[in-house]
DNA sequence: GTCGGATCCGTACGATCGTTCGATCGCCAA
DNA sequence: TTGGCGATCGAACGATCGTACGGATCCGAC
């Protein structure tokens, strides 16, 4: 097939200065100007490598998403018990949001302006991503039956099990895309801390007094500071 | 002063029609001419009720944020007990959300837009309401000392216990604001439900099994059918 | 009756936006 | 040398935006 190195890397250095300009100026009120500007690129040739400018919110946010499940997939691969699934999933979440702050807070604030299929293409996603979280919650809950992931998107049971199982799911991914708006890795905690004190909020609750050596580690510590996006400069 | 009757309505009903356009558009995305269709006013007609649009999301989100700061305070009133304080806090919160999501949504989601004088007078409202959730939490943990608000938003100390509660309070922010993304009133729990599904995560944790006869009830429930922002039709 | 302020409107202006178009440059194959 | 294609550019077009301006309408006070 037709792999252009040159192009794929220029396409990248553009997704990744645009992610910056949209999560700084928000998506709407940040112009295209203004993303030559930040690149170099000239004005219309933007154009070369996007179609629209919702095309490259588009690109930013699929291939942010992409690879968001990958290395969800690759950390989950071959390990059973639910409540170390939980804590590969919430460390993989938090540690790649951190580390991609600002193409992660594109994908979170700037979620309902895409249209038509780059809007659903980012839902089917989306909605695989929660499934997967509702998933794990469910056989945390009761170890056993399917996967919990209908029951987050479709509508039965309107009330009950499901409801409760969507609520708490959507509870967690609140407690953590929701640092995009207060985080500072200057002056909060370092984001293994975070990582603890989320999970142990989660599992245990604050009147739950942590443990001592401190909390749970996880065995392999794999992809600690490869965790960007980007692969070079 | 002046108080003309007629002039407040006008006001609050504009006030409350653009703040569903903000939040179903986005508010770089809505148009003052959208906020005309939306309201009956003619375009150049609105400008006699607000000096520019910038103005106008502000006079959103104060009417907003001051209306939740004094049911907050009215509720709080005479409560000592931290863990009632902070299911009061919660509850609060949780049911104003709900009744206004979308002055509510507009007030979380384009909280970065405001500039100058408007951005800062929002912004001390903000900090007063997290510095008295932070208080809240302080207290909870060790029922002592000062309020915890000064931790929140001051640099002092940057890593440690101040960090550790700045953390907890934006997730438990985040826990509740994260709603306007995913809540549907028609599918979802119930709002006392959802009130108690937070406050059960947030208090003791998914592993720790419900209580058998609900949850803890607060005494006096007022302000059921209330709690909307607006006065009349 | 008419004066004046409160209220509301139609219209237009200047700015900025996303996008398009045709031309140009560099480079490799023929 | 030349042809062609990938890559890039300057300039402009049409649309939409926020806002300003001058005039209309209404209504109670004198």
């Amino acid at each position: 097939m037709d792999s252009r190195p040159g192009y794929d890397r220029k396409l990248l250095n553009i997704l990744r200065t645009a992610a910056s300009v949209f999560a700084e100026k928000g998506y709407s009120r940040a112009s295209i100007r203004d993303i030559s500007g930040a690149t170099g690129v000239s004005l219309s040739g933007l154009y070369y490598y996007f179609g629209s400018k919702e095309e490259l919110l588009y690109l930013i946010q699929d291939h942010c998403f992409a690879t968001l499940l990958t290395r969800l997939e690759e950390d989950l691969e071959g390990v059973a018990d639910p409540e170390c699934r939980l804590r590969i999933f919430v460390r993989n979440h938090l540690h790649f949001f951190v580390a991609n702050m600002e193409e992660m807070k594109v994908l979170s604030h700037e979620a309902e302006v895409l249209t038509g299929d780059f809007r659903s293409r980012i839902l089917d996603k989306k909605r695989a991503y929660a499934g997967a979280l509702a998933g794990i919650l469910s056989e945390l809950r009761e170890p056993e039956g399917g996967t919990g992931s209908e029951a987050v998107e479709n509508a039965l049971p309107p009330r009950g099990e499901g409801a409760t199982l969507r609520t708490t799911t959507f509870v967690l991914f609140g407690m953590m895309n929701w640092i995009y708006t207060w985080y500072d890795p200057e002056r909060d905690l370092p984001v293994e801390e975070l990582e603890q004190t989320i999970l142990h909020l989660f599992l245990h609750g604050v009147l739950t007094p942590p443990a001592p050596d401190g909390e749970v580690r996880l065995p392999e510590t794999s992809r600690m500071g490869r965790s960007s996006i980007w692969r070079g400069g």
